[in-house]
DNA sequence: GGTTAGAGTATCTTC
DNA sequence: TACTCTAACC
């Protein structure tokens, strides 16, 4: 096997196949190749059976992609790897052993709206006011205890306040109702196989005779749940390979906990590290920016990028008037871009939120620039999208309550609250799902018409199905009958999704409505950006696109308040992962970068004017190159007059720790901290704890 | 039981 | 702004 591509770290990387192995590798710097090269070598080189193997990625398109890559070098037998994200994995380990579980087979997955939707049902039926409970904060509150294995039990013990109480009860009836419709969350997907481990020491013994070989790709964003799980798999064979980037954690919202590299050494104390320092990927004036900006975080391991690769342009920044004014910029550079040969596919844009996406599509629109916008609020979360899947669930498993709830009156059956409420009232005192108890009345007629299509399921093809659904629940009709514009798209998205579930069936053979309904939950927008196929501008958040590069790069809303965010402000921890974000866009970029913001933006429908970034000052000046200089200069005392005027005391305010103030909005509140500008305030329920910039008018002594 | 207007609230990021 | 939820009316 050839490995003369590889530079002297990464062959070493490759080469070093048994034992633990942390790879610290940053930003471009070929971390792939060796992920793929080392598990072909594993193949060709060590005979290991790629059945023995287990690849964890972080997006399913990174595994596809990995997949692909080992085929091209191994052959047909890649196939027989696992590679897949944690969740897939989780899938997989819970549809062969749902049984010591204590499920039954035709498990279905909910997604974070689901689990939302659950939690405020939940909160309704215990006779709790979700206008006084934030139900948002409730399922994080679940998630962190199912993550933290706290059970509800335990949870309700420790609850300290209100707040926790009432989650106490959510949290045991949200669990109880997964469990009756058969039902797992994406907390779950991870949780159940490490309980699964747990008491069946035997199925884990399985899984660790079945995979040898264990590699981990960012690493730094694994949670607590994955990092149990990776640990259990690899407590006896001790062949695992983790690769991250502290610099690229991104994800500590969700529960990931960078530290789980830098505790890698404790927890496999015989452990190599190789770091990855020479970047393949960009110019040095972006891996400069990139250092000059990471380097002011506290929390981190050094490293200095560096790279051969030439000090190419110099970063342009644009400071627009407003939001409309930088997608022009945008669109106008890559106008300039596409006349100089560059193809759209190669370009771009990034953005701290999804909300920012519309503006640059007017723009793009406008300039007729072909534009792909990768996740977001997208198709799947359609109404008649949503609802169609929803059938497609309850089919497969008749006791899911979510699903059924959606559509029981959907179309319009004459099935009202009031006969909805008795069912649900019936289910819970019966321990059962509302599918279960439904007898007679008009919702028996649902319930038939449910069962003529569960036994359809098995004799016609997924796309069949699917026009079967919407000809027996007459969801076309509806349509067809309504004759507006809006319905018309309604019937051409659900024509798009029948297209999209025959693509599904001439990629995957003839399929179950389960894989179809697995691949639906795990397969998020993200996987879909395109792969070049299309030559179109991407758009994406930031977040999105780690993992991808491309040759021109834009990062767009340059603002305090929108990047770093606002909810960010007051907090260390969060200002620097805010930070790590803004290295990861950076970093994405090959040839050149452009950075912009504007001084006034629409937010809440009203114009809100911003500051930019603290994350430009942190450049060397010397790598930027100012496109509207003048306007800058005009701008800034046009900024300097904004903020004089209106929202900030003159003088400093002497606020400290144990004050008391009024704010116009929150009312009374105590200041818990106070750092730099912001102070942090604790405000009554249902306020809670604040950061605000400290001389705001809005807030007084008391 | 269905419709609609008005209120309220959120836009932070995702498997 | 734009979406979702609720209450009141039909």
């Amino acid at each position: 096997m050839n490995l003369e591509e590889l530079n002297k770290e990464q062959k070493e990387a490759v080469l070093k196949t048994e034992g633990p192995l942390l790879i610290l590798a940053g930003a471009g710097s070929g971390k792939t190749k060796v992920l793929t090269t080392k598990i072909a070598y594993l193949i060709e080189e060590c005979g290991i059976d790629p059945y023995n193997i287990l690849a964890i990625t972080f997006t399913n398109k990174a595994a596809k992609e990995m997949q692909n890559r080992v085929y091209n070098m191994v052959g047909e037998k890649a196939k027989k790897a696992q590679i897949s994200t944690f969740h897939s994995f989780g899938v997989s380990i819970l549809r062969s052993n749902y049984r010591y579980l204590g499920y039954s087979s035709n498990i279905v997955i909910l997604d974070s709206d689901d689990s939302l939707t659950v939690v405020k049902r939940t909160l309704r039926e215990l006779g709790f006011d979700n206008k006084v409970y934030n139900a948002n904060k409730i399922r994080n509150i679940i998630s962190d205890s199912k993550n933290n294995d706290v059970s509800p039990e335990e949870f309700a013990k420790k609850a300290y306040d209100d707040e926790s109480v009432v989650a106490s009860k959510v949290y045991a009836e949200y669990e109880r109702k997964l469990k009756i419709n058969n039902t797992v969350d994406f907390d779950d997907l991870l949780i159940l196989p490490i309980k699964l481990f747990k008491e069946h020491k035997e199925v884990l013994k399985m899984y660790e005779d079945r995979f040898q070989y264990v590699l981990i790709d960012e690493y730094q964003d694994t949670n607590e749940a994955q990092y149990t799980l990776t640990k259990m798999l690899t407590k006896n064979n001790r062949n695992i390979c983790c690769v991250g980037d502290i610099d690229q954690s991104i994800y500590s919202f969700r529960g990931a906990n960078y530290r789980n590299i830098l505790n890698f050494e404790k927890d496999y104390k015989e452990a190599t590290v190789i770091k990855l320092e020479q970047n393949y990927r960009s110019t040095t004036t972006i891996l400069d920016a990139a250092n000059d900006v990471i380097k002011n975080n506290k929390e981190r391991k050094d490293k200095v990028l560096w790279s051969n690769n030439g000090i190419g342009e110099k970063i342009s920044y644009y400071r627009a008037q407003n939001g409309s004014d930088e997608a022009r910029y945008v669109t106008k550079e890559i106008n300039k871009l596409v006349d100089q040969g560059v193809e759209y596919r190669d370009i771009a844009v990034l953005y701290r939120t999804n909300a920012m996406s519309r503006i640059l599509e007017e723009g793009f629109i406008n300039d007729k620039v072909p534009y792909h916008i990768v996740g977001g609020i997208g198709f799947y979360n359609r109404k008649e999208i949503k609802d169609i899947i929803a059938y497609l669930k309850l089919i497969y498993n008749e006791k899911d309550d979510i699903s059924l709830l959606r559509v029981i009156n959907t179309p319009k059956r004459g099935i009202g609250n009031r006969s909805i409420e008795k069912l649900i009232e019936k289910s819970n005192e019966e321990n059962k799902s509302i599918y279960d108890v439904i007898s007679g009345g008009k919702e028996q007629g649902f319930k038939d018409l449910i069962e003529i299509l569960k036994d359809k399921q098995n004799k016609m093809t997924l796309t069949d199905l699917v026009e079967e659904i919407l000809i027996m629940t007459g969801i076309r009709k509806e349509y067809e009958d309504e004759k507006t514009l809006e319905s018309e798209n309604r019937l051409e998205n659900l024509e798009e999704f029948k297209s999209i579930t025959r693509t599904f069936e001439d990629r995957e053979g003839l399929v179950s409505l389960e894989d179809f309904l697995t691949e639906l939950s795990l397969v998020t927008d993200v996987d879909e950006s395109n792969d070049g196929d299309d030559n179109k501008v991407n758009l994406l958040t930031v977040h999105s696109v780690k993992g991808l590069e491309f040759d021109y790069v834009f990062i767009i809303g340059l603002e305090e308040g929108i990047f770093p965010h606002m909810n960010s402000f007051g907090i260390d921890s969060e200002l620097e992962e805010e930070r790590r974000l803004c290295y990861v866009a950076i970093t994405r970029a090959r040839k050149k970068l452009f950075i912009s913001n504007a001084i006034f933006r629409i937010m809440f429908g009203q114009e809100q004017s911003s500051e930019p970034s603290r994350y430009i000052k942190e450049i060397n000046p010397e790598l930027i190159d100012i496109v509207n200089p003048e306007i800058n200069k005009h701008n800034s005392k046009v900024q300097e007059k904004i903020n004089a005027e209106s929202k900030y005391n003159d003088e400093d305010v002497d606020l400290q720790a144990g004050d008391n103030v009024y704010h116009d909005v929150f009312g009374q509140g105590k200041v818990i901290s106070v750092s730099n500008d912001i102070a942090k305030i604790a405000f009554k329920h249902p306020y809670g704890v604040k950061s605000l910039i400290k001389n705001h008018k809005s807030i007084s002594k008391i």
